[in-house]
DNA sequence: GTGAAAGCGCTAACAA
DNA sequence: TTGTTAGCGCTTTCAC
């Protein structure tokens, strides 16, 4: 009997005989190559396609054509709002393109990080983009040993042979500073993150050479470090709003800390903006919503994951970096637009992606 | 010369011809399985393979195996911060169980998330997770046909056989509204989500039995459909507030309507709780972050995912209902508790997963 | 322009 | 217990 195989659709072979042509012819003309196919040919093996229904298995593609179509993301912590947008738009440039995206989430472990990365890797993903903790030594190693294409989103990864779009971090933070110190105020703190952590420590650069840059004495401005996320914003701006000389202003490196900044004011008793005026740096789109809204950095996602997977996909390995802009709302003593919806789609640009 | 294949590394017959045995073993050990060898051949192999550096293909391993370990993940909206804390979830549970996940993100698309289901088909997936804005007849009858598992969270679809992992919609907004009107209120107010949507739909008809057995009139509790965003729950809520007399209380079907809610609160001149009582349904952790604090209906992501992953690798197509608990915090008229750093893993609960 | 056939790296009968 | 070998479904060289 020539019952088709169970739970699977037909294959090639099938498609092949009943256009009455070879299996070869149909591979050229369902990937349209590599080798011309005469239009009657190609007519009759597309009729048979549809009328059975046909769809290429990726997976026996993949082994064949040794290319899977396929990007590896592996994110530090797919539920903070910055990086979840980031998977949102890496998830539509590598559709747009073709790909399909395999999700890692390191859940901010190293370890597990690893382990994700070489399972990637055996799964033959076509390229990896890393919004991660930072793979190890050895992890590093079999990265760049491997030949698989690689960029590093948001932060560059030591020792890898990779592209890397970044932001003009420093930049930003110093725009962000200035701003603040525009609406009078002198005691200027920063909120960090870990001290390893790149994007963090840049943008506590950007402050720290905006602060001295305007004279402000470092004693009134203190830094103090905590993880990214709010719980630990929450806990340093309490630390820091119980001195006995408390900050004015707090330039937190990131949205998700401030979110924890902006109700630990509120505890402790305080006015956001008129008692502490805060900016962060991400510009995520829930920095609307906040009472006040945040006043934040923004970065550019969706050019930043076009780019990235653009970069992977037929780049070489560049360094690009992307200009960012303050968005100001009312956390910093600006006034607080209106809130409007969220934005799904970028605005059109005349072309489709690129900065 | 002997020399490697460039970009891969050494294959099951490398690994063979240094045991000095055949690629059949080879497997059997690697795979342990499916049939048994000897102790000091497995050494040997195991001894090659580590010597080799040796790393199954898996691709290879899907097509001749006829199973990826790999499961699809389609979501309306991989930045609503329930749905991204379910895409954790749902990849921490798949990744004990050694699978990979396929994330596809329909930005709320339905045509869009047809084609993604379908290439989730064509890279053969051993299993589809479904949180999604509900494929169409023509999909489901493809998904039906194609004979791989399925499951709906959070929402089942119509006309698919699949197994179904929900919630007590409607017990927890029942709850909810009892708990607004044991603050004393009588004037309580429903957002709701879309009306097709199943989960708020569900949530709408708790709340409006809630109020009809509590004897409150239906005139005093209006009922008002919006996106699940929270620039929709803010619209909404600026309509509701703005009423000739507006209600004292609202349950908000979603923690992502209910911020936009805060802050419509806050823009129209109103103090939460004391001017209107908030209680949402999620329970997502940014909750506890709000001004005040979100009460909402928790919902047990972690082992809801945990059910899901199982019933798909292994289990019946069941429908399983998990119960959940309200969480009170500052915006229904509770005492706001102190803000703790948000958890990343489940406290243990004895044994792991089910309800 | 078309077809035959040799793989891609692995699994799993089946035979020994 | 181990080895031989026929696929898995597709791509692609090479000959026609």
């Amino acid at each position: 009997m020539t019952a088709r195989r169970q739970g699977r659709g037909p294959t090639r072979a099938d498609v092949a005989r009943l256009a009455g042509t070879s299996t070869a012819v149909v591979s050229y003309v369902v990937n349209d190559g590599p080798r011309p196919v005469a239009a009657a040919t190609r007519a009759r093996v597309l009729g048979a396609v549809n009328q059975l229904g046909y769809r290429p298995d990726r997976i026996a593609r993949a082994l064949a054509a040794r290319r899977t179509e396929t990007v590896g993301l592996v994110v530090a912590d797919i539920t903070n709002p910055f990086m979840s947008d980031v998977a949102r738009a890496v998830e539509a440039a590598a559709s747009a393109r073709d790909h399909t995206v395999l999700l890692a989430n390191s859940a901010v472990d190293r370890q597990r990080e690893q382990v994700l990365i070489e399972q990637l890797l055996d799964r033959r993903v076509d390229g990896l983009i890393l919004l991660a903790v930072g793979p190890g030594a050895a992890t590093v190693r079999e990265l760049n040993r491997s030949g698989v294409p690689v960029v590093a989103l948001d932060r560059p990864v030591g020792g890898l042979r990779a592209a890397t779009v970044t932001v003009d971090n420093v930049g930003g933070a110093a725009e962000a500073t200035m701003h603040l110190a525009g609406h009078g105020h002198r005691r200027i703190a920063c909120i960090s993150g870990p001290p390893p952590l790149w994007p963090t420590a840049e943008r506590e650069k950007g402050w720290s050479t905006a602060v001295a840059e305007m004279g402000l004495g470092r004693g009134s401005c203190p830094v103090v470090h905590a993880s990214i996320d709010r719980g630990a914003g929450y806990e340093a701006a309490v630390r820091l709003l119980n001195r006995a000389r408390p900050p004015s202003a707090v330039f937190v490196t990131t949205d998700e800390q401030a979110f924890g900044v902006l109700r630990a004011a509120v505890d402790t008793g305080r006015q956001v903006p008129d008692d502490v005026a805060v900016v962060s740096f991400d510009g995520i789109s829930q920095a609307a919503f906040s009472v006040p809204g945040l006043s934040s950095v923004v970065q550019p996602v969706d050019q930043m994951a076009a780019k990235a997977v653009d970069l992977l996909l037929d780049g070489p390995p560049e360094r690009v970096v992307f200009p960012v802009e303050l968005l100001t709302r009312g956390s910093c003593g600006c006034p607080d637009p209106v809130v409007r919806a969220k934005r799904r789609t970028p605005p059109p640009r005349g072309t489709a992606g690129g900065p």
